[in-house]
DNA sequence: AACTCAAATTAGTATTATAATGGTATGTAT
DNA sequence: ATACATACCATTATAATACTAATTTGAGTT
C-alpha cells in the first residue's frame, strides 16, 4: 500500500499536492509503466480527500500524459509519452510537465542560409541568416529525440545564449510562437539516429516535422524531429 | 508446467497481469514460435482465473500479434517470418519452404497502360500493355501480405492462366527474373489494408518495392508490397 | 498400413449475475 | 478557485454454467 504524503495547512492547493505525490511514486518505479493505480475511492481513503479532488489531481497527471484511465476498468500508468499532435509545447516544457529534468546534447548550432525548401516553409528569402539549432534532447538523463530547428535568425537572441528551451529563447525576443502544423510520420532510425538515441538501428522512430508562426502570420520555425518510437505516440483528437 | 505470477493484491486487472505473465514465458523463450500454450482450461487451474478472465487475456495477445488460435486445436505462439533481403523467391515459393499452404484473393488482375512511373521502371513506353495483378497472399489461410504486380504483358502468359505463383507463370514463357532490386520500409497500414489483412488500423506494415529483371537487363516485373509488419522481418545479413 | 468412428479435448458463444471501476451532476461551504 | 458530500449512471472485470462446433486421439477392423 502506498503512502501519499501532504500537507492540509499548506498554501498549494490539495489537488496539486496529491499529483505531486503520485508523480513521485511513478517515478520512483514504486507504481511501474502499465500497472493501475488505487482505484479513486482508495485513493480518497488514502488520503483523506474527496473524490472529486482526486479527480482533479489524477486529471492534472493524464493532461501531462503521465496516465491514462479506462471506465470500468482503471487507471493506469502511461508505457508511452503521449503528445498530443495540436500541443503547442517544447520539449522543455514537456519535461519539466512530467517531473522530469531535460537537457540537450548540441548537434549544430550555427547560423547559414536556408535550403530552397527551408526558404519556402519560412517564407523567407533563400539570402537569409537561419540559425541551424541540431541537438538531441534527453529527459531525466536519457535521450528520448533528435531535433533540428531552423530560425529566422532575427527572431531569435544570440545562438549562443540559448540554453535547453528554444522556445524560452524566442520569448526574449516577444517571438514565441502561438500557432503551427505538424506532421507526423512512422519511420525507421537511421545508423546515426539509432546511435545517438541509444536504440538498435531500424528501430522505429516518429518523424515529425513542424512549423510554427505568431498570431500575425509571421514564421518563425521549422523543425525535422526523430522521437524514439518505442518511447513517444502522438495523439489526436477527432472532434 | 509453466508458472504465471500475478497479485489478485494487485490494482491491475487480473487478465492484463496474465497477459504480461504469458508475454514474459514467450519473450523469455519458456514457449517457443509456434509451439501451443496450455488449453484455456488448464490456464484456468493455474492461475485459479475463469475461463472468461483468461480468454480475455489471450484475447489481448492475439490482438498484439503474439498469438493465433484454431478451434478444436489450440492457441499458438506467432512465428515471424524471416525473409532474406538478398533472396529472389516468390511468395509462393517462400510459403511452401516453410511448409504452408499458400494463397491467394485476387483484387485486381486485368490488362491496362502502365504510369509514368511505371513504365520507368519497367523501362517501356508508356503505350505498352502491362499487366495489374493486385493480390492478398495467404499462408496457411491467413493473409499475411498484399501484393500489386505489374508485368510487361507480353512476357507472362495470358493472366487467367496465372495461379498462385507469378514466378511459375514467368517460368512458362522463359521470363523467371534472375536479378532484381528491392527496397524496404516500415510504414503503417492504410485502413484499406488493415482490412484486407486482418490487422488493426495503423499496424505497422513493411513496405516491400521490388524490380526484377532477365540477366540480359529486360525488365519484368514491378511490385509494390505491403506485409503485416508483426509477422515479416526482413533480414540482411553483413559481410 | 489404412480406414472408420466414437470419445475426448480443444476453442467459441451465450446467458445470467455480482462487484468494482470511472463518469457526471447537483448543491453547499470557504 | 478549491473542496466536499451525496447520488446516480455507464462501463468493465470476473465468474458460473451450459451448450455448440472443430479438431485430435485412440481403439477396432480390414
Amino acid at each position: 500500500m502506498i503512502d501519499l504524503p501532504f500537507s492540509k495547512n499548506s498554501n498549494t492547493p490539495l489537488y496539486i499536492q496529491i499529483a505531486k505525490s503520485i508523480r513521485l511514486k511513478i517515478n520512483e518505479g514504486k507504481i511501474a509503466s502499465g500497472e493501475a493505480l488505487p482505484s479513486e475511492r482508495e485513493l480518497c481513503e488514502l488520503t483523506g480527500a474527496s473524490r472529486v479532488t482526486i479527480r482533479k489531481a489524477v486529471d492534472k497527471l493524464i493532461d501531462e500524459g503521465l496516465l491514462w484511465r479506462k471506465q470500468g476498468s482503471g487507471t493506469f500508468v502511461s508505457e508511452r509519452i503521449e503528445v498530443q499532435t495540436t500541443h503547442l509545447g517544447g520539449f522543455t516544457d514537456d519535461a519539466r510537465a512530467r517531473g522530469e529534468e531535460p537537457g540537450s546534447i548540441w548537434l549544430i548550432r550555427n547560423y547559414a542560409n536556408p535550403t530552397r525548401e527551408e526558404a519556402e516553409k519560412l517564407n523567407v528569402p533563400m539570402s537569409s541568416a537561419v540559425a541551424r539549432l541540431g541537438r538531441v534532447r534527453l529527459s531525466g538523463g536519457e535521450p528520448l529525440a533528435i531535433e533540428h530547428a531552423v530560425v529566422v535568425a532575427s527572431r531569435l537572441p544570440p545562438i549562443d545564449e540559448i540554453e535547453d528551451s528554444l522556445y524560452a529563447a524566442l520569448e526574449i525576443k516577444g517571438k514565441r510562437p502561438q500557432q503551427g502544423r505538424q506532421k507526423v510520420r512512422a519511420s525507421l532510425a537511421s545508423p546515426t539516429e539509432a546511435g545517438l538515441l541509444s536504440i538498435q538501428e531500424n528501430s522505429e522512430v516518429l518523424r515529425i516535422e513542424r512549423l510554427t508562426w505568431l498570431d500575425d502570420g509571421t514564421v518563425i520555425e521549422y523543425t525535422r524531429s526523430a522521437y524514439r518510437g518505442d518511447r513517444y505516440e502522438f495523439v489526436t483528437d477527432i472532434n
